[in-house]
DNA sequence: TATTGTTATACTCTATAACTATA
DNA sequence: TATAGTTATAGAGTATAACAATA
């Protein structure tokens, strides 16, 4: 009955939390994409290059761009040239996109917990150690 | 250093899953939604309506259209009107269809091979036990 | 009225290739 | 020449809403 592979498992519990995720993003008008860097400028504290981020959220700097652009748009983080070298861009936190990455952080941690609601805290660590295990191989 | 969050792990993981199916398909003509219905259709092994299909692949009905759009045209499935039920519509594996259905489900088992070769037959079945009860918690 | 499926539309995530500006 | 970023384009995967046919 429950027979699904590990890969489908893998793929529909992956559904489920960013489901859940979008649902509470929703109201701070952003999309996981975009939360996701912003988290990243957060975690970083300091201003990142586009090279930088892209590699930091391991996706390509074009598909980068709209994401920067958007939250650009909404105010929380502005395009500066590197004074250190003018072909790179800079990506810098407002105050508001200080705030805001704190509160995408929130709602992470929420889609998380609610997701992993029915496993203990030692069941949570095996998993992360199993997840982080497959996900090094790669680095 | 590796403090990556459950929730982004999960994330990072499930797209370097989905990575390795999507190259494995490719000499197949199918992308993973396509493969995934051609999976289900193979695992069922008589014709579901489609609303049964998207059940299974937890999809809404009007997402599947395409995904059994593409398959008809490759002459691997076959719509034909349910007898029992003139609304309804059966999504029929052609010999083909079965004949891919099982090279997919081969290239999935590749690809989850390829991704989880680091852990143990243990590590396997603790992280299926781990995201099989997650997942179950929706069901 | 309720159900099944499709038409129409849209948004997100991601990629490759070609181009511009700078180094 | 090499690097950083953007313009252009594309393809998956998914959703909601409105509608036609059938029950």
């Amino acid at each position: 009955m429950g027979e699904k592979e590990l890969a489908e498992l893998l793929h529909l519990v992956s559904r489920r939390l960013r489901h859940g995720y979008v649902h509470r993003l929703v109201p701070l008008g952003l999309n996981p994409g975009q939360a996701r860097a912003l988290r990243a400028l957060g975690a970083a504290d300091r201003p990142l290059r586009m090279v930088q981020l892209a590699d930091e959220l391991r996706i390509v700097p074009r598909s980068l761009t709209p994401v920067v652009d958007a939250l650009e748009e909404s105010g929380l983080v502005r395009r500066e040239v590197d004074p250190a070298n003018r072909r790179s861009t800079l990506v810098v936190l407002t105050d508001a996109g200080r705030a805001m990455a704190e509160r995408a952080r929130e709602a992470r941690r929420e889609a998380g917990e609610s997701l992993f609601a029915v496993l203990s805290q030692d069941q949570r660590d095996q998993l992360s150690d199993l997840l982080s295990a497959v996900d090094a191989q790669f680095r």
